[in-house]
DNA sequence: CATAAGGGTTCCAGTAATGGGAAGGTCAAG
DNA sequence: CTTGACCTTCCCATTACTGGAACCCTTATG
């Protein structure tokens, strides 16, 4: 299977799939001209790749998850802690854009927003 | 007054304050030994890019308000733009990330996490 | 047979917003 | 005079790609 299908199968653009295989995610076999030729064991893994990484885990992240899926012995508290670990980095950040939201939202809510040059928005930036 | 001191009193690393320099959001004038030189001016405008950065704000979002701060002829309507573009951006990402969330603690809940290999982490990132 | 379209390949550069570190100039104190 | 704390510029690394140039391969059509 060329580059194109198997980007179309896993919603991956090519570039990205090519990217995957230069830091060593996937190593898809090479035909006599020198095209990637994917099998179906390599689109699963695409497949795969493409989910945790909707799912925000980093590239490293995703490296791990591979090697755990892979090992048919792994012990699925290892994958927990992964995914706990996330879990806890999304909260902080969910935490973190709510409390720009608060301060943002008063600010627009503040700001009459017309043509007069007076703006609670700048004089909030202004003096802290 | 060098760049340490302005580092000291904004906040920001002396790093950033070269970077946003040689983007020019702010040109310190330069003493006779090479040295950059910082007046109350500048030290006010790169406090109001830390607060502006801390809310969220991108360097060229940034580089809007700033135009706007020093018009005193500016709309408070123009401002208040840019924030709400800003406000709608976070909004996004805040419902993404909760999405997220949302699917992680759950699969969170259904691993057992012990020794045994079974891991409905990894079975739901297989299958979608 | 020439050619054009539509694959594929590699490599180079750029993004956002810094951070790290090297190599070297300057300044104040002991 | 030397030490140590500053300052300078310059270049590389980061994350996870994305765009583009230059070039090769395959197939269909005039």
């Amino acid at each position: 299977m060329n580059i194109k299908e198997v980007a179309s199968r896993t919603g991956l653009p090519a570039k990205t799939i090519r990217y995957y295989e230069e830091i060593g995610l996937v190593t898809p076999d090479r035909a006599a001209n020198g095209y990637r030729s994917f099998d179906r064991t390599h689109v699963h893994k695409l497949a795969f790749l493409a989910r945790a990484r909707g799912l925000g885990f980093s590239i490293e992240d995703c490296r791990g998850l591979l090697a755990l899926w892979e090992d048919r012995d792994r012990a699925s508290g290892d994958v927990r802690a992964i995914a706990k670990a996330h879990l806890a980095e999304i909260e902080e950040k969910i935490a973190g854009l709510q409390e720009m939201r608060a301060t943002l939202s008063d600010l627009v809510a503040a700001c009459h927003g017309d043509d007069r040059p007076d703006c609670p928005i700048l004089k909030r930036l202004e003096t802290g």
